[in-house]
DNA sequence: TTCGAGTATGAGACCGCTCCCAGAGATCTT
DNA sequence: AAGATCTCTGGGAGCGGTCTCATACTCGAA
C-alpha cells in the first residue's frame, strides 16, 4: 500500500498533523522537527495522496475543457494546438486538465453540468463562443468560474481572450483592393459562431470602404471544414458572380476552395486569389502557399489558461480582457486582378 | 452548501447508511425505503461529490492520456481524432479522461509517475509506442493497468491495439509495382517509432519482391510534420537517385512532399508518384487527392480505450490484442511511371 | 513573582461517502 | 414454543488528508 503521513508519524513518533504541517512548511513547526519529518518522508518515498487532499479542500484543482465537436471524423488542428496551450500552462500552475468533447447542444450542456454538480472541475475553458452562448449563460448564472477564448454578444462580464477578427479580416481586404480585386466572395463559417460574426464585420466593414470604387461582395455560409471550403467554392464557381478573389474565413475552407479552384484548372494567386485566417501549419505547406491572417493559437491556449488560473487563485488579473492584434501573413495565393 | 447524504438522512429520518445503499439500489434494501429515499433526493437535487466517492473506493475513475508532443505547435490531426475516440469511449464507461500533452522523455516520465503515484488516474492509454518503450517498461514495472495503440519490440503481454502496417505498405508497393515503377523512395518518420518500423518492414519486403525486376529502394528520415517532409522530398529530388514514386510514412509527410515537387515543376501522379498513410481528411483534399492507406484513427481510439477499460473492470478480455487489417485508398497522386 | 505573549506540538473533528458488523423483527422449522 | 433463518436498518469505523483548538513549555516584562 502507498505511503500515508499515518506512516510516517508512527515512525518518528509525532502526530499526523505535525507531518501534515511540516511538510506544508507551516512556520509554527519547529525547523529540527520539519528536517526529521522531510527526511522521512523522503525516505518512505511518500506521495500525498490527491483524492483526499481536493476531498477536504473541497478543491479539485482540475480545469475543464470540453471541446465542440460536430460528428466523429474530428480534426481540426485548431483544437490541437489550443489543447497543448491549454494543458502545458495548467500543468504548470499545478492543475490537471480534464478533456471531453461533445456535440453542441443538450449532451453538451449536460456535460457542463455533471461536471460542475458532481464536483469534477473548478473552472472551466470555453472555446468557441457562440452568439448567444448557453455555455456561458449557464455558467454566469452559475457562478462557475471560467474563461473563454472569444466573446460572445451582451455583456462582457467575464475574463476572456481574443482576436480582433475584424481588424485581421479588414487588412485581408485592404491588400486584396490594393492588388485591384472589386469582386470578392467570403467564405462565412456559421454565423452563430462569434468569431464569424467579427470576421464577417471586418470584411462588410473593408468592402464598404471599397463602395465608392465598385466593390462588390458575395458571402456564402459553409462550416469551417476542408470538405465544406471546397463545396461551397464550387457553388461559388458555378455562380454568375464570379468573384476575382476568394476570402475564406479559416485556413482549412481557404485549403478546400483551393482544391475547387485548381480543379477547373484556374491558377490561385493568378486566376483568382484566395485569402485564409488562422495560419495553420498546413497554410505555409498549401499550393501555393495560403496568404492568411495569424492566429497564435498555442498562446492564446496558454492565456486563457492563465486567466482562469488567476480567477481560481481568488487574484485580481490586471486585464480580465485580453484583445490581440492580428498580422497578415503574405504568402503566394494572391495576386494582382486579372483584367 | 451542496447537498449531501446526511441532509437526505436528516430528512427522512434514516441513516446515511442506509441512504447510501438505497441509492446504490443494494437489495438489503426495502423497497419502501428506496422509493422514498429516491425521492427526497430528487427532492432535494442530490449529486453525489465525485471525490468522496473515489477516496473512499480507492478508485478514481480516471483515464489518462499523456500525448507525446514534439515543440508547441503541435497541430497533428493524428492526436485530435485519436483524443476524441478515446474521450468518447471513456465518457461512455463513465470514466473521466485526463489529458497532458509531454514531449518524450524526462517530463514524460515524471508525468506519468506523478499521476500514478499521487492517485490521480486507473489506467493509461499509451499511443505511438517506440522499440524499446520506456512507458511501457515503467507501467509493466508498477503493474500498473493500460493498454496502447501500437506494439513494441519484444514480449507482447499486455492489451494493445495496432493497424497491420506492413501489411498497408506491401500494398502500397504491389500498387506502385503494378504502375511500373521499380525506382521507389521512401520517406520515413524516426525509426524509434514503432509504427515506423512495420511500415518500413511492409516497403522493404515489396521492395525484395521486385528485386529481380531491378527494385531499388532509397529510404530517408524525417519527422511526421509537413514541413519535414517538404524538406525531405527536396534532398530526395537534389539527389542522384532520382525515384519514379515516393512513398512517405504518412499523410502529412505525402502532403509536404506534394509541395516540393509541385514547386519544382513536376506533376505529382504524372511526373512522380506519392502515397501517403493513415488516410486524414486533409488526404482527401490535397491537391491532387493523395492515394493513401486508411487507419480509422477514431476507431482505434475508442478500441484502446475499450480495451483499458476491461482491464479496469477486471473483465477478462475476449481478445486482449487486436490487429487491424488496413485498405488501400486510391486516388489521384499516383500514375504509371513516365517513360 | 506572576502574568502575558510566543512557540511547538498534540488531540480530534471533519470533508462525504462506503462498507463491515451488529441487531431488531418477522417468518420458518421441528 | 423455541431456536434458526431471513429481511431490513442502524452504528460507526475508515479512506487520507487539513484545520481548529487546546496545551505545554519558554521567556521577557511589569
Amino acid at each position: 500500500m502507498a505511503v500515508t503521513l499515518k506512516d510516517i508519524a508512527k515512525k518518528i513518533g509525532k502526530t499526523t498533523t505535525t507531518v501534515s504541517r511540516a511538510l506544508n512548511d507551516y512556520d509554527d513547526i519547529g525547523p529540527e522537527t520539519k528536517e526529521l519529518v522531510r527526511n522521512a518522508a523522503d525516505e518512505l518515498g511518500y506521495i500525498p495522496n490527491t483524492l483526499a487532499r481536493r476531498l477536504q479542500k473541497r478543491r479539485t484543482d482540475t480545469i475543464g475543457l470540453i471541446l465542440p465537436t460536430f460528428g466523429p471524423r474530428f480534426s481540426d488542428p485548431f483544437f490541437s494546438e489550443f489543447l497543448a496551450g491549454v494543458g502545458n500552462k495548467a500543468a504548470a500552475g499545478g492543475y490537471d486538465l480534464l478533456v471531453s468533447t461533445r456535440p453542441p447542444g443538450e449532451q453538451e450542456m449536460q456535460a457542463y453540468q455533471s461536471n460542475i454538480l458532481s464536483h469534477r472541475v473548478d473552472g472551466f475553458i470555453i472555446v468557441r463562443t457562440r452568439a448567444d452562448d448557453p455555455r456561458i449563460n449557464y455558467l454566469r448564472k452559475m457562478n462557475f468560474p471560467f474563461a473563454s477564448f472569444g466573446r460572445v454578444e451582451g455583456v462582457l462580464d467575464f475574463p476572456y481572450i481574443d482576436e480582433d477578427s475584424a481588424n485581421g479580416m479588414l487588412r485581408v481586404i485592404e491588400y486584396l483592393s490594393g492588388l485591384g480585386h472589386r469582386r470578392i466572395a467570403c467564405i462565412s463559417p456559421p454565423l452563430e459562431l462569434m468569431f464569424a460574426r467579427h470576421r464577417i464585420k471586418g470584411v462588410k466593414e473593408g468592402m464598404d470602404r471599397l463602395r465608392s470604387q465598385g466593390g462588390e461582395l458575395l458571402i456564402v455560409e459553409s462550416d469551417l471544414t476542408q470538405r465544406g471550403g471546397y463545396q461551397t467554392a464550387n457553388i461559388l464557381l458555378d455562380n454568375s458572380f464570379s468573384p476575382t478573389a476568394i476570402v475564406a474565413c479559416n485556413d482549412l475552407m481557404a485549403i478546400g476552395a483551393m482544391s475547387a479552384v485548381q480543379e477547373r484548372g484556374f491558377v490561385v494567386g493568378k486566376d483568382i486569389s484566395i485569402t485564409g485566417f488562422d495560419n495553420i501549419p498546413m497554410a505555409e505547406h498549401s499550393h501555393p502557399p495560403l496568404t492568411t491572417v495569424n492566429q497564435p493559437i498555442y498562446q492564446i491556449g496558454t492565456m486563457a489558461c492563465e486567466l482562469l488560473i488567476q480567477v481560481l487563485r481568488g487574484e485580481v488579473a490586471e486585464k480580465q480582457e485580453i484583445i490581440l492584434q492580428p498580422s497578415l501573413i503574405v504568402r503566394q495565393s494572391c495576386g494582382p486582378t486579372p483584367e
